[in-house]
DNA sequence: GCGTCCAATGCTGTTTCGGTATGGCCGCCG
DNA sequence: CGGCGGCCATACCGAAACAGCATTGGACGC
C-alpha cells in the first residue's frame, strides 16, 4: 500500500509550521538528522517535493501545503479514535 | 502523543473485518504472530479492549466498533493525502 | 481424554531508527 | 576577496523494533 507513517506526517505538520527542521526537531523532542530523514523519506513515498529548501530553512511548496492539510486531519482523527475508545470504555477502568 | 502506528490501524481493520487474526495476516501478507501482537499493543495502547477472543475468533467489543470506523476514515483519509499530492505534482510516475 | 482450531508467547536474525560527528552550500562581516 | 556562522544532508554506529519460526495454552467436538 504506502509507507507512510503517522511519525512522518508528525515531523512534517512540526517542519512545516516551524518552518526550520532543527526548529521543528526541539518541538518533537528529537534530533535534527532524523528528523531531516524523514521529510526526505516521505518526499520519496510521495514522489513530490513538499519543500522548497532555502538559506533560511523550509518554505512549503504547492505540494506540501495541499498535503499539509491532510496530514493535520489525519493526526485530528487519530486524536479523536483515541479518545473515542477511551471514552467508549469509561475512560480506563479504575483510573 | 501515542505510539498508534498505522500499520497497527491496518491491522485491526483487516482482523475486524475478517474475524480472524490468521485469515488476516494472509490478507496482509504477513504471519499470524505479528498481527496477533499488532492488536495486542492496540489494546494496549489504547487502554481497552477492541475485541472479544472467541473459541472460532475474534469479535469486535463495542470499543472495537467504535475504533472500527475512525480507523477506517483515517487509513481513507491517507490515501487521499497521497493522491492529492501526486496530483498536485501532476502525477509525475513516468519522469 | 485426544485431536483440532485459533490466538498468544519465547526466541532470534534482520531491518529500522535515532544520535553523534561531519560535510556542503551560501550569505554576512571585515 | 576570505573566514565565519546558520542550515540542511549524509556517513556511520549502537540500540530498539519487527517479522518469522516453533511452540504453548485454552476450548469445543468426537
Amino acid at each position: 500500500m504506502w509507507s507512510v507513517s503517522l511519525t512522518h506526517l508528525q515531523s512534517f505538520v512540526a517542519v512545516a509550521e516551524e518552518g526550520h527542521v532543527g526548529r521543528a526537531a526541539r518541538r518533537l523532542h528529537l534530533t535534527q538528522p532524523p528528523l531531516s530523514r524523514h521529510i526526505l523519506a516521505l518526499e520519496d513515498e510521495l514522489g513530490a517535493r513538499l519543500f522548497e529548501r532555502t538559506r533560511s530553512g523550509m518554505r512549503l511548496l504547492p505540494a506540501g501545503e495541499a498535503f499539509l492539510l491532510h496530514a493535520r486531519r489525519i493526526l485530528a482523527e487519530v486524536d479523536a479514535a483515541v479518545h473515542t475508545v477511551r471514552g467508549v470504555t469509561g475512560t480506563r477502568s479504575g483510573g
